[in-house]
DNA sequence: CATGAATGAGCTTTCATTCAT
DNA sequence: TATGAATGAAAGCTCATTCAT
């Protein structure tokens, strides 16, 4: 009689929960002591499992950081997706709400744990060329995602017709990506506010003062 | 006649040059196989000298890679400041030349070698915690440098009056900092126009659709 | 049944005896060819085993020469003192039978096997500054040890009672040691022996010829 | 026309002098920082001299180590025969007053300055097989010297005569060795001269107290 | 003759990975 | 399935020695 009536038994439920704790142990390694610092039997002690145990999970060390990767590429795309559909607002002060809800959900998830950013932005692209091209793929669905934003707006003119819309869609990843950096020196949650206000500012009113030539 | 004039001998002129040279060697594999992945022996024998003379001229592994940043930290600093004070400008005109003139500096730089932001935006803040804190140093400090010329604009006030000086000017180096890593995936000077172009219409006029509410 | 009775398992036994047969290797290498001019992957090919498992079980090459040196020291004091307590004997005639036990103690140990005295008394003074003060240490407590016998006698009226119990105690072990050192070239026990009977004659009758002014 | 007009040119002379300046500074090296820890660079920075300049002088750094300890029992030597030959004694008293001369002589080598034994004893065997076969041979001989002093008092009657010769020269010889390593942890002359006189007692006196059984 | 730049053999040490238990 | 003992490739680094200047 099987333990289980599911499609999932429990020897299999508690694999998958090992292989999450061993993924979780090995970002919090990558990001306390960076990747190339960071032994097999430093993140198998963490978890008090035997370092061989690691391989019956994981192929290697490469494949293990292509792992947690992956989490705070989903954990980021996920805040930026979830609840904001591109086509869900109709007029500019719609959208500015929802850029600040996205802003938001941003510093939820690069401001509370700045190992995420350090992780992702530090760490990540020094790994290989492999995970630099990775990252370097994030960027362009972000990028993308950002950009249908964009073409949403321009499509229902409240914002510029002659938006370049690819151009201004990395312009405004780059102000986030700065925020994000920030957080790494600056992790007060007052100056992530700050710093989201100047980028929305900078993006719905420019920097110029009114009437100046 | 002395073979030398200078209070310089041949002899420390070619130290110098071998110097240099070895300098240019490991920025070469650097940026060709990441830092984890070259070794002394790579440097040496690409410029065909025993890797026992790297020694004679730095002291490890870290010491030349903190030359190769000085170089290319310099080497930004230099296109962001040359012919470029702050307080150079007085009219929102000037300034936005002033901007694009820099923005052109900087693909001169950044667009002409690719491997010069792969190096400092990628592979350096993975090599150690000590690098990564020299790269956010380096933010800092550009950080600084832009904030001086935005608060000259809203001193003279052709710049908005409330501007967050600090918020803005790391929201301006992250739409640089963007464009920065578009050019390892885009490296046509075409792209690179059209997105400094990008960048400077967001800092000047916004996003926003005319009149849009 | 289990495969252990003991608290200690079987893997933790052959660990110990592979730990031992490292110190065994690494003296023979030592005594062999010298500490500088032994690596430590001639202690591993000695065993058959691969250069990295000698780093499991010793920290490093100095940590390997101390456990080697460890045991010979302890070899010695132990010659040395089983089976001769300082208090042991009471008229001189005993204690000259005790002198000559401890010699021929000395000599199963020194004697038997020249590589003792080579690497304890030639060998490692040399290896750096920490390693010889131990041997100077160990002369030290050699003639504590001894001084204790002296004042023993000294106390219980069998020897002079002016005698420089210190002086005197280094006197003897410095005889001890000539001892030693002369068997690197005369490993003969005839040798050994004859050398043994000169030191205590020294001791007890000294040189003079009975009645010489 | 020659500048000199004996046998030695200014040149000669000069390199001579150099040549000894190295051997001198090789001394103060191998004693401060062990034979293994000296480069040829420190024995050459020592003096202010080119590395390569050494090389011109020496065939190489065993070469050079072959020197200083000539020297060292050049010197050990001379302290132990010069105005004290074997046969310029004939009672027993003026023995003892040329032994004690002797040692005298010694502790001006040995105690003025430790790092001759320090070199001597405890550097030099550990150099390598040759060496402290050289050392050996230095034993040997001493021994040879002294027993040819205790062989004269024997045949004069002064000395036992039933003294085993070679043992008893090994004997004393290993007080005096003894005596020459204390010096190493207790470098006070009268610590030395209190060494020197037990060592005395013992050989003209033994320890046993009168009329012990 | 003096120099020190260049060299590479050779060392110690690390650690990802394998595999017998 | 979990383990950790064993492994050796590979790296950084030193320094005695050479030799062109």
């Amino acid at each position: 009689m099987k333990p289980s009536a599911g499609p999932v038994s429990r020897a299999e439920r508690k694999k998958e929960e090992l292989r999450r704790e061993i993924i979780d142990a090995a970002f919090d390694c990558f990001a306390e002591r960076g990747y190339h610092a960071t032994g097999i039997a430093d993140i198998a002690a963490r978890l008090g499992i035997g370092h061989g145990t690691f391989y019956r999970y994981f192929a290697n060390k490469r494949d293990i950081v292509d792992h947690v990767i992956d989490d705070l590429v989903a954990r980021v795309v996920a805040a930026l997706t979830e609840e904001n559909a591109p086509d869900a607002v109709a007029t500019l002060r719609d959208y500015r709400a929802q850029a600040a809800r996205i802003g938001e959900s941003l510093i939820r998830i690069f401001g509370a744990d700045p190992r995420v950013p350090r992780l992702l932005l530090f760490e990540a692209p020094g790994i290989d060329r492999a995970m630099a091209e990775r990252v370097l793929d994030f960027f362009e669905s972000a990028t993308s995602l950002t950009a249908a934003y964009l073409t949403h707006g321009v499509d229902l003119g409240y914002l510029r017709a002659d938006l370049d819309v690819d151009g201004t869609a990395r312009a405004i990843n780059g102000m986030i990506l700065s925020s994000a950096i920030a957080m790494l020196r600056h992790p007060e949650p007052a100056d992530q506010r700050r710093l989201g206000e100047a980028v929305l500012r900078v993006m719905y009113d420019g920097i110029a003062a009114p009437g100046s030539p």
